[in-house]
DNA sequence: TTAGTTCCATAGCTATAGCTTATGAAATAA
DNA sequence: TTATTTCATAAGCTATAGCTATGGAACTAA
């Protein structure tokens, strides 16, 4: 049985006629009769009484006709589902971040996707830049957004966020009368400094901007991983700190940020990094979002 | 779309292999290529990501495929249906009988039917005999079962049942001490009988029986409807009537069947009568437990 | 790296099967 | 009855599924 035996069928018991069910499927009537005759054959019993001239549907004919509707819709939901499947526009977009990139940037891009493509369900992980790269590679994740500098042959890469360091300081410290701060004056501080390994973009940042500036940083806390708790320790006096700007959303009691002085601009990059060879529609439609 | 493109994507699917799936369906492995490629052309998308050498399947190929799956068990599910449907081991009877004949001989048969035959569901309805030769004409009815003579060129009939006549008599009549009545003794005593125009069977035979042994009887009530209403207007002494034997089953209080004496037998014939061109499955199977 | 192997895609040809035209038989309608 | 409508059948044509041969790309194993 294919398709196009019921789609003749369904022609047939709908115009209750041969020859107007041809006329509607734009064949000749002969065309019809074959199809129908074999479909007759498969089932082994006849579809329709064709003693008189105005045909009736058989039992059969009739349970075919009812069963059949339900097959053509089924069909035409396949149909219509993989469509939208490969368009992009129905799926899954599994989407990573590191933990600080959860601040102004990402919210509203996945708030516009979200709304665009109502049938996209968003998986949303927030996971450690390593993690981030092996769940890409597995395929558990399409996207992911973590700070720049990442390089790796099988992903591509777009900057979706650029903003500018600024210091965080202890509200009792005494450059907190300054602003902006010059780097240089930061050089005998103790630093707060995030993961080496774990977030490695920032941390070459914040490494580079101290030997910019002639000095490298004296780590009184190393390996923090959320730019969050860089933010708690300064408030607790335990240091100073580079931060991006956006960590200016996080002001807890005991720390005040500071501009940083001088004509060169320091500045963190926030990425959005995926597979290569992702040819998933999804991302190719959030990948188009982010870039239109 | 055909179900051939659907069977084609499933079995490369289940394969991961175009030439596995080729081995599987017995065709030579480009006709898979081509049909899934046709497949893809009609939806607009990529089903299998072939860059690699192990083939992949694409977000709208998975959902082809869980669809594709569904379409081909509704295929299935239709096939099977309409099959039983022509082989009349699935769908519908409508049995309709006069109210006297739901006597001893019906309720078996209509329940070794249903026994052998779960899946078709039975309607049965209790209408004068006009009334079913009616609904057998506009097909509200399948089958029905009345009291000969019945003829009319448009249906078949089947004798099921063959019963003797029996006098039912109040008790204290004088004839029911005797046993067998002959029926001349009843010649001068009221009749009750039944419905001329709505049992024109039974009331004929009644009739005949009556003229054979030469006098017609007195009606002292006409047209009654059921034999069990006849019985009952015999218990009450209204007068004495000529029934069916199987009109024993019903025995008020105050009614005395008797046979009839004399060596010529009189028989009432309960037939069922059904449509000649009535080609349902359903009801060919219930005429042939009938004839066998 | 290179040679060999394993895939799927493509091209050209064959054969099948669906379609068309022409026509016939049966049931209606006039 | 005759004319008309309707579905079935037959013959020829055409479209298309499928086959063989072959090529290119991706792996695999020296």
């Amino acid at each position: 049985m294919e398709l196009r035996h019921v789609r003749y069928l369904l022609a047939v018991a709908e115009e209750m006629s041969f020859t107007r069910a041809a006329e509607r499927l734009h064949v000749a009537q002969p065309a019809i009769s074959v199809q129908i005759r074999q479909l007759e054959e498969e089932l082994g019993t006849s579809l329709f009484d064709r003693r008189r001239r105005t045909i009736r549907l058989t039992p059969a004919g009739e349970v075919m006709v009812t069963e059949g509707r339900r097959l053509l819709r089924a069909a035409d939901r396949a149909v219509d589902l993989a469509v939208k499947a490969g368009a992009g526009t129905v799926g899954r977009l599994a989407v990573g971040f590191v933990p600080s990139a959860s601040n102004a940037s990402l919210p509203p891009l996945l708030r516009r996707f979200s709304s665009s493509h109502p049938e996209v369900a968003l998986e949303l992980r927030e996971l450690s830049p390593n993690a981030l790269v092996s769940e890409l590679r597995d395929g558990h994740l399409d996207i992911s957004f973590l700070y720049l500098p990442f390089s790796d042959p099988d992903f591509e890469q777009m900057v979706i966020a650029c903003e500018p360091f600024v210091v965080a300081l202890p509200t009792a410290h005494p450059l907190a009368g300054r602003d902006p701060v010059p780097v240089a004056a930061l050089a005998d501080e103790p630093f707060v400094l995030p993961a080496r390994h774990g977030m490695p973009g920032l941390y070459a940042k914040v490494l580079g901007i101290c030997q910019d500036a002639g000095f490298t940083p004296r780590a009184v806390q190393e390996d923090v991983w959320l730019v969050q708790t860089i933010v708690g320790l300064v408030a607790a006096g335990t240091g100073v700190a580079l931060v991006p700007a956006s960590a200016r959303a996080i002001s807890p009691e005991g720390v005040v940020y500071r501009c940083i002085a001088g004509t060169q601009v320091h500045q963190v990059e926030l990425a959005a990094i995926w597979r290569r060879d992702d040819a998933s529609p999804v991302l190719a439609r959030f990948l188009a979002l982010l870039a239109g």
